[in-house]
DNA sequence: TTTTATTGATTGATCAGTCAATCAAAAATA
DNA sequence: TATTTTTGATTGACTGATCAATCAATAAAA
């Protein structure tokens, strides 16, 4: 079996386990077996890969919010007007595979994770600051600075909490209904400020 | 040293420890040892009253809610008109203790816990049901049904949301900023009605 | 004496991490 | 081409640490 060149299969392999573990189990408190098992290889090559679980969920956190980044990326890319780029932020963020049930349940348990690494956190503060400058510079074109960082602050929570609230699945709220609510926020805040 | 009645005295301390410990290390991967420490009793003291750790934590959990509530209750009573008691409703949840960094760390891992713990999870359900109608009754006083259970979805939302952010520690915003965002979010949506 | 409070010592299970050994492809050499 | 050597991939078995949970023993009140 062993061909040369496994370790970006391996790696790759590994940290996908390791987000649908995660996910499935709604916690970062996931054993390296289980993570390996669910990959198909043995626990001792996940340590072989990664030196350590920490680094193994690191990476995990960090290819994850990379993905996002890149769905962002490409949605902006894709609108044209200001407005428009608003709404693609509000889209990329509900979009289906971000709010599965699983995929929450891992995002929550990386904001816990952040608590007590240092470095998680690194990554999640990223991710919060690009989301907001993201809608605060396209704000900007619409309205006043100060008023761009206000409704920007209001957006990004709105959506973390929408987020959030989805994690308990009870009376849970659809993607359309999600983006609904973010977007008539922004609306109507805007609306608010030309009177 | 052995008297009577030490039962609950005890149940309180070992309680409060698992907040504080909890609230310290940022997460619910905390041993008996430290709670049972932090409450100055043995480890073995703290299975002889809760029986299982999950025992203990969800008391945890059913406590700190419990605390909450009764911090809305007041504040509701204390207010008169409906749109008083929105602003009250809001004010408790970014009120001083609630809002303290270790005080965001317990509920966050108190909602991640609840991925996996069927009774934690139905604890923070209740939570967010009695948040969700406390908004919509008083709404319901100042707009139709329909835009009041909207406004109150977005206002819960961002709620929830100014906590988790707040939980990276990033750029911090201040419980007065956190306050009048919402009220902002609230007044903004009822004038728009009005027009 | 009986009951309640309390603990030290112990057990059993779980896991992260290590290590020596194996296997097969690739590279070097004859 | 055939043979040997090297190297990457992989694992089973093991270790040491941690921790929840148990229990028998002790001490003080009732």
């Amino acid at each position: 079996m062993p061909k040369v060149g496994m370790e970006p299969v391996r790696r790759k392999a590994l940290v996908d386990a390791a987000m649908r573990v995660i996910g499935d189990h709604g916690s970062l408190t996931v054993t390296m077996s289980e993570i390996a098992k669910q990959a198909g290889v043995s626990p001792a090559l996940a340590h072989h890969y990664f030196g350590s679980k920490e680094q193994l969920l690191i990476e995990t956190v960090r290819v994850h919010l990379q993905r996002l980044r890149d769905s962002v990326v490409t949605a902006l890319r894709a609108a044209k007007t200001p407005r428009e780029k608003l709404s693609a932020v509000i889209r990329v963020s509900f979009q289906a595979d971000q709010f599965a049930p699983e995929t929450i349940a891992a995002w929550l348990a990386f904001y816990a994770e952040a608590q007590s690494s240092e470095e998680t956190r690194r990554f999640l503060v990223i991710y919060a600051r690009r989301l907001h400058s993201n809608l605060v510079a396209n704000l900007k074109a619409l309205c006043r600075a100060g008023d761009a960082e206000r409704i920007a602050e209001g957006a990004a929570a709105m959506i973390d909490g929408l987020y959030i609230r989805q994690s308990l699945r009870s009376a849970p709220i659809s993607t359309e209904a999600s983006i609904a609510l973010t977007e008539d926020y922004l609306t109507t805040c805007l609306n608010a400020l030309e009177d």
